[in-house]
DNA sequence: CGGTTTTGACCAGCGC
DNA sequence: GCGCTGGTCAAAACCG
């Protein structure tokens, strides 16, 4: 049973740094800065070892820097999920999240749209029908699941800003949470992208978002030139920090949604700290292909060798 | 008026 | 079979 596992690759990397506060993207410095700001209501967290089910409490130490650190829920091949509950940290049941994608849920429309248009039944029954259908086409149909990839965060506000537009489709009250989990889903046609968004209760400060799927479109809300990855700029004020880091939040979710397109994620190799600082050959053809990296990843990180 | 949010209902999966 | 929980649906409300 092969695990996914890339939560422990990452601890490896950030471990190794040879640069203090670097994570393995390589973009962190930007929030020391803001951390010497004292507006600093972010930080970071620790990473959740999913597949040992400890997390690494001296992570924060080791990096002495404010960031939020991109974790990967591991799944076996077998499509079961390993641990999901990064929120309350505690180990989740198996198969406790019952996903369907969004294209099982437009097969469904599907059905339900013929079983419209055939009934020439009174209304009620057309509803049975349709709610058989629905049984039926869930029943039958294996869900598979997306990889997904989950956000530590602290933050002020629930839902941040990350370059797409959302549309809430659900919220619902979580066991042993006082904080409710929404459920959001990407409004652009074709793009079965979804995302959790739930508080922790352990700390009320932090936010943790899941995502879950890739985006099969652009960011329909940055703009390019905003992307330059330069440190922050000292705020004056929350909003301004607030601002920046949004932008820093979706800066990340850009990276990571490129690199996992990219590297066929979930991958179990190694984290792109080297194809992006170590090897400037590997770097310069990366972002050959990946135009938007060059926003993302930190100038003074591309000149590195 | 169109898009988004809210919210109660429904469903699947799991444990007992 | 029953109860619990997470995830989704969909009608109504809301908003710009």
């Amino acid at each position: 049973m092969e695990k996914k596992d890339m939560v422990v690759n990452m601890e490896a990397t950030i471990g190794n740094s040879s640069l203090p506060g670097y994570n393995p993207f390589g973009n962190v410095f930007d929030f020391c800065e803001v951390e010497k700001s004292s507006l600093g209501f972010m930080e970071l967290l620790g990473v959740q070892d999913y597949a040992n089910g400890h997390q690494f409490l001296d992570l924060p130490q080791q990096l002495s820097s404010t960031m939020s650190v991109p974790m990967v829920v591991p799944y076996e091949t077998n499509g079961k999920e390993c641990n999901s509950e990064v929120l309350n940290q505690q180990p989740a049941t198996p198969n406790s999240s019952s996903i369907s994608s969004a294209s099982t849920s437009e097969a469904v429309n599907d059905e339900h749209n013929k079983a419209v248009n055939k009934a020439e039944e009174g209304e009620e029954e057309e509803q049975n029908k349709t709610k058989k259908l629905l049984k039926a086409k869930k029943t039958n149909q294996k869900r598979q699941k997306e990889p997904r990839v989950a956000f530590m965060t602290k933050s002020e506000v629930d839902h941040l800003e990350d370059g797409y537009r959302w549309r809430k489709y659900g919220q619902k009250a979580v066991k042993n949470s006082p904080f409710p989990r929404s459920y959001y889903r990407c409004t652009s046609a074709s793009c079965n992208v979804k995302k959790r968004v739930e508080r922790s209760f352990t700390d009320p400060s932090t936010v943790v978002t899941t995502y879950e799927g890739q985006h099969t479109h652009p960011s329909p809300v940055i703009p390019r030139s905003g992307l330059t990855g330069a440190p922050l700029t000292p705020c004056v004020s929350a909003t301004d920090y607030l601002s920046q880091y949004q932008q820093h939040h979706r800066q990340q979710q850009l990276l990571f949604n490129t690199l996992s397109s990219s590297l066929s994620f979930p991958y179990n190799t190694c984290f792109p700290q080297e194809r992006l600082v170590c090897n400037p050959g590997t770097t310069a053809a990366f972002l050959k292909d990946h135009g938007l990296l060059q926003d993302v990843v930190p100038s003074h990180m591309l000149k590195e060798e």
